[in-house]
DNA sequence: CCTACCGATCGGTAGG
DNA sequence: CCTACCGATCGGTAGG
C-alpha cells in the first residue's frame, strides 16, 4: 500500500543504520522475541529475507543496538563530564547528558533496548555489553566520590550509585515528552534530591 | 526423563496456581513473548494442550501473573503502612514491605514479569493493571506527603515519587541474595539517602 | 537485495 | 487433562 519508494542502491551505506535503527524502536515496542524479521524488513521497506543480507542472524541485530545505545549514552555523559567543573557541576552535567541520550525521540529506543531485552543476548555478546556497562557505571562512581569530597552527599558507596542508576533508567517509564516538565527540570531536581542544598 | 510424578488429580486445585507460579518464573526469565506453552506445560508436567484447560489463552496466563504480583505488593505494603507510626516509621517500614516482595525468592518472578512485561497485556487487561498501579503509587504520594509535614523531607512531588519508584524497582537489576547485604540493610540505605539525618 | 522456499515451532482446539 | 492435530508464522537460506 505505501508504495512508490525511492529505488536504493542495494548497498547504500546508511541502510545497516536504518535497519538497526528501525530494530531498536521495534525491539522497544514489542520486545526482542516478540519482533519479528519481517516486522524490521517491512520498517525498512525490504523483503523479509533481507535483512539477512546485514546481518547474519536475528541476534546481531539485537547486539547491533544495544552496543550503540550504549555507546551513544557513554559518548555524551562522557563527554559532559569531561568539561570539567566543580563536582556538583560535573554530576549535574552528567545527570542531563544521560537523561537527553535516555529520553530523547532519537535515543530512547535505543536505551529502551538496552536495557529490556539485553538478557536475550548469548553470553559471549553479554559478557562484551557488561564489559562497557561497568566502564560506564564506574564513570558514576568517581563522580559520586569526588562529591563526597566536596561535602555535597553524605554517601559514596555502590548502592548509593545503583539507586542513582535506578532513579535515572527508571525515567524511561514514566516520561512524555509533552508531560509539561522539561528534561532539564527533571535533571535539576534529581540533583536537588540527591545533594546537600 | 524426570519419571516418576504424582499422579494428580486433573482438578487439584492448585494446579492452576502452579501454572501461574512457573508462568512467572519463566516470563521474567525468557520474556513473555520467549516463553512458550510448552515451556509452562513442562514446568508442571503437562502435556503442551493442558494449560489451556486452566487459561483460555496466553495472555490470560500474563495478566494473572501480574496481577497477582500488584496484589501481593500492594498487600504487603499497604499492611506495614497500616501498622501506623511516625511517617519517618511508616516510611521505612513501607520501603521494607515493598523491597522484600521485589526481592524474595518467591516474589521476585511475579515482580519482574510485572515491571518488564506488562506492555503485551491488551489494552482492557493493561487498563485494569494501571488502576491498581496507581492506587498502590497513590499510597506512596501520601507517604511522602506525611514526610514532608513532619519536615523529614524537602520534596514530596509527583517526579520525587518516581525517582523513588525507580531507585526500589531497579534493585531487581542489581540485587543478588548471597550479595552480602541484606534487604534490611538496603532499605535502610535508600531511607537515610532520602530522608535529612 | 529479491524470489521462493524449508524445517521447525507456535498458540490453540476437537474429541475424548 | 491427554492425544493428535491444524493453520499460521518464524528465522534463516540458496540461487540469482
Amino acid at each position: 500500500m505505501a508504495a512508490s519508494r525511492r529505488p536504493l542502491a542495494p548497498d547504500e551505506p546508511n541502510r545497516r543504520a536504518e535497519i538497526v535503527r528501525a530494530a531498536s524502536r521495534l525491539f522497544a515496542e514489542k520486545g526482542y522475541a516478540g519482533t519479528t524479521i519481517r516486522d524490521i524488513a517491512k520498517a525498512v521497506d525490504m523483503q523479509s529475507g533481507s535483512p539477512f543480507y546485514h546481518f547474519k542472524t536475528k541476534h546481531d541485530m539485537l547486539l547491533a543496538v544495544v552496543l550503540e545505545g550504549m555507546a551513544t549514552i557513554t559518548r555524551a555523559t562522557g563527554g559532559a563530564a569531561a568539561k570539567g567543573g566543580t563536582p556538583r557541576e560535573v554530576f549535574e552535567a552528567m545527570l542531563l547528558a544521560h537523561l537527553e541520550q535516555l529520553l530523547a525521540e532519537d535515543g530512547r529506543h535505543f536505551a529502551a533496548t538496552l536495557l529490556h531485552e539485553s538478557h536475550h543476548l548469548e553470553a559471549a555478546a553479554l559478557a562484551e555489553l557488561i564489559e562497557q556497562k561497568d566502564a560506564y557505571e564506574a564513570m558514576w562512581q568517581k563522580a559520586l566520590r569526588d562529591l563526597k569530597r566536596a561535602g555535597e552527599i553524605a554517601d559514596d558507596s555502590r548502592v548509593t550509585r545503583l539507586f542513582l542508576m535506578g532513579a535515572l533508567n527508571w525515567t524511561v517509564q514514566w516520561y512524555h515528552p509533552n508531560g509539561g516538565r522539561t528534561v532539564k527540570q527533571i535533571a535539576a531536581q534529581l540533583s536537588a534530591m540527591l545533594l546537600k542544598p
